[in-house]
DNA sequence: AAGTAACCGAGACGGTACGTCACGTCTTTGA
DNA sequence: TCAAAGACGTGACGTACCGTCTCGGTTACTT
């Protein structure tokens, strides 16, 4: 039997971010003010200061309070296709409301806050980054990738083109573009040496 | 015989990016003020206002009015080695002030600005892959790259990689991360054909 | 035959006067600015500053280059008569636009500004004043006055409680009202000898 | 036991009020900014413009504040010199800072915002009159005036002339000003019945 | 007829103040 | 005891005008 022990803090708590979120797809995450938040909310401000030391903090965990899919990879023979799979849900995401520019404006909150940028790589970035390092590991054993490569830097190198669409061209991301990047990654930029020869 | 003719608005123009750089560099990109810069610049809001729409306009014509080193690439016979050469060059100056933290903040007002996301990308990333596009171009003819490479593909994935730890981990870019991102990307991700023989 | 000398500026002057009151009656004679007048009236703001010193000194040429009906009082044998119909004719103008407004303006400029409030009494209120003056003399040597009355004194009792309702009561001013204040000044708040007796 | 109940807001009220006068008597009542009352009373602008809705209103606000003499009529048997009296108590107010000026640019004010005029009239003007009124009331139940005088139109008369003086002539009002405009509104200016027979 | 001075529109400029917004801290008050 | 409500000092916003100052481009008078 819970004794509902510090319930309505909890309460509070979610129907902040719940707020955020609502508000921050309004009018946008970065025209956000606490102000408006806690009006909305019908909460005193204090009692989000009380929560949260930033407004990166505040977007942060309502961006990890949302109902998250959880994606995680499929381990089939094709670790190529395993990737793409995996990418073309996270990209997704990140194409709509409310995660996308969640996502963009807490990358634009930790340019100027090392505290949400620290936050952010270890809670948002450092999951995802496990994840995919696990299944390029398992790929690696299993021979389906190449045995001398660093997997960490396999992990940027599989990110960085996504994240480059997502924040500086701002483009759509297709499959195709996923496609793409995916089949040049595992390929490589040289020419090919059967080819060569 | 007249001279400085029509010379006040530029010295002005000047004036003004000369001090946005320097209060930058002193207080940070992101808490500038336009108050400030025009105080500091011994200037009135409103010749700020009127020849930049917005904080993100004149940190861009600030960035751009820098002593550009005009980096462009070697065409040797290395293509990597040239690529590396570049992005050593490229990565120096984003890694320290001011240019480092100007790109930064930018990038973070391109995230709630398509304003100055479009500008930027036209001003600033284009040209850079410009070069590069160009650079890859000669390398395919030459033999030295796979043929059927999309050059733009390959723009996003040498860069991809840089900005993701530029803006997401963080961590200084050092050259020994350039040597592995470039030869894993020239590499590929499979298994050598050797290996499985 | 007059070769129009200096003929551009007396028109520009005309025109600026004219928009004068063309805008202040729009906006209202507070809310007046030089930038807008010099705006629609296609005239650079040098060319105001050029010709008046103050808005005040503008607002006081503007109203008196408005068409005066140059009132002047009958000298009929009922003085009383003919200070009420001068007074009628003199608080129609007031009433309304663009006069009422104007003079309004001016004095509250007057307030503030002593250079404007010695013009407009001395272009304004002064030749006002002098024709009361006069009509009063000619009374009081036909005996329809009492003989020891400072003629200025009268002045200043019969303007007096008009402007008090004018500025400060700010009620419309019926010709009962001018009844009325005549009637009262001319008969004394004494009881009347002839009733007491 | 709780000091200092809700005193703050009384405070900052009074602190205000204090410092508007103090600014106006320094730099003139017409040049007071907000800004610069803020700053001088340590005082956020917001907490000025939460209280008052305009500079008018502050301004009669801190006129109402100060230290009234309360000044009330004297009820001997001679209604004209009480009135004289009294007269003199008020000019003297209103001869030097920081009454007069305070008045003066209230006056302005009421110019061009008629809700201004109407507290200005309710608040300063309607009070006056009561006194005076209730003053000339008595007189005329001791037969000591006119009985039938429309007690407000007496108002307008005694009270005009000083008004027009103070406002528009901008002259001294002197104690031989008072006295003679007093005399006159007595005597009347017709000739005296005396003089006529 | 050409030269020259004055004047003009346009509007940039350094300022000052506006009235608003949000910050993060602090009281006060009601449940 | 805690939270809502919101007052508070601060500082910046973007705008409006101030009065001064170029800037070219006419006029219209002089020589």
């Amino acid at each position: 039997m819970t004794s509902t022990p510090r319930r309505r803090g909890a309460d509070r708590t979610e129907a902040i971010m719940r707020t955020t979120v609502e508000l921050g797809q309004e009018i946008g995450y970065a025209k956000l003010s606490i102000e408006a938040i806690a009006n909305r909310a019908g909460v005193g401000k204090h009692t989000i200061y009380r929560r949260w030391s930033s407004k990166g903090a505040l977007l942060l965990d309502s961006l990890l309070s949302l109902d998250d899919p959880d994606l995680d990879f499929s381990y089939t023979d094709d670790v190529l296709a395993d990737l793409r799979e995996q990418a073309y849900a996270a990209v997704e995401l990140l194409a709509r409301p409310p995660v996308g520019p969640l996502v963009q404006a807490l990358i634009a909150e930790a340019q100027h806050d090392p505290r949400v940028a620290a936050e952010f790589k270890e809670r948002f970035i450092t999951p995802m980054a496990g994840k995919l390092v696990k299944r390029l590991k398992a790929a690696q054993e299993e021979g389906h990738l190449s045995p001398d490569f660093d997997l960490d830097l396999a992990m940027a190198i599989c990110s960085g083109p996504l994240y480059f669409q997502f924040l500086i061209t701002q483009e759509p991301i297709t499959r195709e573009y996923v496609n793409d990047v995916f089949g040049a990654l595992f390929a490589g930029m040289s020419p090919r040496p059967a080819a060569t020869r």
